[in-house]
Order: structure tokens, then C-alpha cells, then sequence
DNA sequence: CGTCTCATTGACACCCTTCAAACGAAGTGG
DNA sequence: CCACTTCGTTTGAAGGGTGTCAATGAGACG
């Protein structure tokens, strides 16, 4: 790390410099520079209706994006992990507020070089058109449980799916609290709570904690979200 | 319309040969080859799990995309007014099915040649990622209706939707029924058509008939919606 | 050990669904 | 032209799944 990266870092990203590790310009698997930055747990990477001046990667922890209605009802999109990409759906402005659910680290990438890369170099392109692609495929799954989908269904869809995409010991260790939950799932954080209550009475799951679940019965679970 | 042009329209779409008037080739703003086909009402263009053989773009008509789970739930992600593309929401397998609301007319399009271009046509490759970004953009609005606001404010957000988005004359002709409406709102035809009526009875809206709407308070419903 | 935040549990209300019947418009055959 | 059928829509009554409000419980932290 020399410190001509240091002063690159600092023109690249001069809001990030104060935050970023030692402002190491990196390369991103979609071609384009940035640096990494850290946030706190609720931290705001972006928000609502915000000039869209970066891209990011989850190197770390989880950050969620939502939509907020004037009275406060929110509405979680996504969940991003490490490795996933976000703030990425919107034109000129955001469309959502991006926050670290965790302590979480991101790779921050200029959108405007990236937007350029992407206009000589079709491989770019077609990367930046993948992420999006699976948000979108992502999101078509979440309009059918948000639709028409009953409590049970959804939590237990929920806990499937993070059992997939975390790191999967015995037990999947939720990131999230339960009002976090609550409104990715369009449910109240107490019907999230009787439902997990209820899901471990029937022997499905197991809690260790309110964060630590255990899929019990993998094959009933399954079955409910196929029906 | 020569020959030439039929006999090349077969090679590109066997399928569609017999539907598509009389088989001529033209090119789609995307700048893509294909020909107009013909759907009637509820006719399937795809099916979910389906191989994603074209890409679609709308002439006249409605289409509508949907998921249906194994005991008939059905969750509506899009309809498709005319000039709006459909069925690029996959790899190599549609997600959802895709069917005609209305008779429709639509252009469709090989997918591998059009993928083709796009890996060496940055343009073309931008405009593939602008019709995705653009459907991603409509269903986070969706999740957010879906999960988190009530019968009146879909049902209100729906009819201003459709009037900002269809030919709009003083009155709104929806094109699609109430089962449609239901399904694509994560309600109950009985909610809807009941919602309907009281939206009327509220002086905000005139019902001439189920399919022409007036909006008789814009000020009103837009408070509902902003809400 | 006290405080704070988050999660759980309970009682109750209500919005929406479910089930059922009536109504209406469009098409068909006599 | 009119009864008849059919399909979609509207309306009604009743029930249930979630939401709301409120109190209790459980960890985390100083």
C-alpha cells in the first residue's frame, strides 16, 4: 500500500476516505475501483430518493434495502450478503434506503465510471445486467409470498432461504431482529414471534435464542413451502 | 413482402409461422429480427419452467406475467401494456408464465440471437439491463403495496397506475377482469369488486360498467396513495 | 444489579377471506 | 325476438388469520 493508492483513494472517494481501510483502491470482480468502508449496525450506506453515486458489495455482515411510507409502514426488499451486490436498481436517484443490518464492510464502487465501462465493454454490461436480473428473479418470488402466501408459509420459506444462502452450520444463525423480519416477511414482529413459537411447538424448528434456529424436520419444512 | 422474407421468417420462428402475418421478418427497437404473433384471450405465450426460447414486446393488447402455486394461488408480477417488453426475466427457463389478458398482438424475438448481440453490441446490452432495471423498479413498488398497504390504497394505487399508464381518455377502460385485478393486488376478487364500490360510493371514483372507471377526485386518491 | 432494548405472550378487534346466493351482460338456439 | 345458458360481477353473512394494544420476560451492557 504506497501512498500514491492512498492519495488515488482520496480523489476516487473523498467521502469514504475518513472511514475506508487506509483508502486502498481495489478492483472489483465487475471491473471497476472502489474502496472498502465499514458501517455500524443501522448505519445508512444510502437513502430513499438519494443521488445514486456508488455501487456496492457486502464484503461483511448483511445490509437491507426498503422502501418507508410516509406513516412509518416499511418494507424490507433484500437482504444483502457477503458478496452480493446492491444500490444498483435505480437510475440517477435511489429508489430505496440501503442500511448494515450488522457491523458490516462494503466495497464501494463510482457508478459513473462503472456506467462508462459498461458502454466499451460488453462483458461489464452483461455483468451489471446479471445483478439485476437476480433481484429481479428474487423479487418475483417475494410478490407471490408477499400475495398470497399465509404466516407459516412465509416464515418458513424465510428460514429455508436463509439456511441456503448463510453459512450453514447445524444451526442458522439469523442476522436480523424480528422487526427486520417482520417487515421483509409483510407481517407484524408478533406474528413473526407466535409463528416461530408455533414452528418449534410442532417440532419443525428449534430455538436457541431468539437468533439461532435449528431446522428440525427439513422435509415438513419443505413441504410447506412447495405447497 | 417477398418470398425471401417468408422463407427467412420460417427459418427464425418455426413455431410462429402459422400465427404471424404471413411471416415477416422486421426489427425491434432492441434491434433484434422477429415477427408479430397472435395471441387470443388467455392464451399461454409461455409457461413457467418453460425454456426461454424468445423475448417479447407488446404491439397491442394486454399481457400478463403470473406465478401460480400448486393449489391454484395466483400472484400477478406485471401486465404488459403495449410497446413493453416481457419475457427476459430468466436464464435459461422462464420464472413465470406468460398469457394474454386481452387478444394481443406481440413482436416476438429469438433470445440466443439477441443475446449474441448484446455481448458484442454495448447498446443493445444496455437496453436489456434498462427493460430489467425497469421491471425491478415496478415490483419493489410492488412489494411494498403487497406487504404493506391496505385494500383501498392497492385498489387506488392500481386504478391511478392504469390511468397514468393506459390511453387515457376521461374514462379508464381496464382491460383486465376482477380475478385479474385480485390476483395481481394479493386480494380477493369479492375484496376488490367490494373496494370498488365503495370507492364509488365515496364520490371518488364512477363506475360505467366493471371495466370503465372514472377518476372523479384525483386529489382524493392521490392523498390515499401517498398516505 | 439496574437499565435498556428486543422478544414473547395474551386478549381483543377488525380487515379481509370464505362460502353462498343473487344479479347482470353476452352469446346461443329455438 | 325472446327464453335460456353461461360466465363474470356484485352483494350478504359469518368466520378466521393477523393486527393492535398492553404487559411480561429475557438478554446485553454498564
Amino acid at each position: 500500500m504506497s501512498a500514491a493508492y492512498i492519495i488515488e483513494a482520496e480523489v476516487i472517494m473523498p467521502d469514504f476516505r475518513r472511514r475506508s481501510e487506509g483508502g486502498l483502491v481495489e478492483r472489483d470482480p465487475l471491473g471497476a475501483d472502489g474502496v472498502r468502508v465499514d458501517y455500524g449496525r443501522g448505519e445508512e450506506v444510502f437513502g430513499e430518493e438519494e443521488p445514486a453515486e456508488c455501487v456496492y458489495r457486502v464484503i461483511s455482515g448483511v445490509v437491507r434495502t426498503s422502501k418507508i411510507l410516509a406513516d412509518g409502514r416499511r418494507q424490507i426488499s433484500e437482504f444483502y450478503l457477503p458478496g452480493e451486490v446492491f444500490g444498483m436498481e435505480t437510475r440517477a436517484q435511489h429508489e430505496l434506503c440501503a442500511e448494515a443490518v450488522t457491523d458490516a464492510k462494503v466495497f464501494a464502487m463510482r457508478r459513473k465510471p462503472l456506467m462508462n465501462l459498461a458502454t466499451t465493454d460488453c462483458e461489464t454490461a452483461r455483468k451489471l445486467w446479471a445483478v439485476t436480473l437476480h433481484d429481479l428473479r428474487r423479487s418475483q418470488d417475494h410478490m407471490l409470498l408477499l400475495g398470497r402466501k399465509s404466516a407459516h408459509e412465509r416464515l418458513v420459506w424465510f428460514l429455508m432461504d436463509m439456511a441456503a444462502r448463510l453459512p450453514a452450520d447445524r444451526e442458522v444463525a439469523l442476522p436480523m431482529s424480528r422487526q427486520d423480519i417482520a417487515d421483509y416477511l409483510g407481517l407484524t414482529i408478533e406474528t413473526v414471534s407466535r409463528t416461530m413459537t408455533q414452528l418449534q411447538e410442532d417440532g419443525l424448528i428449534e430455538l436457541h435464542g431468539c437468533r439461532h434456529v435449528v431446522l428440525r424436520d427439513r422435509q415438513a419444512l419443505e413441504i410447506i413451502t412447495a405447497a
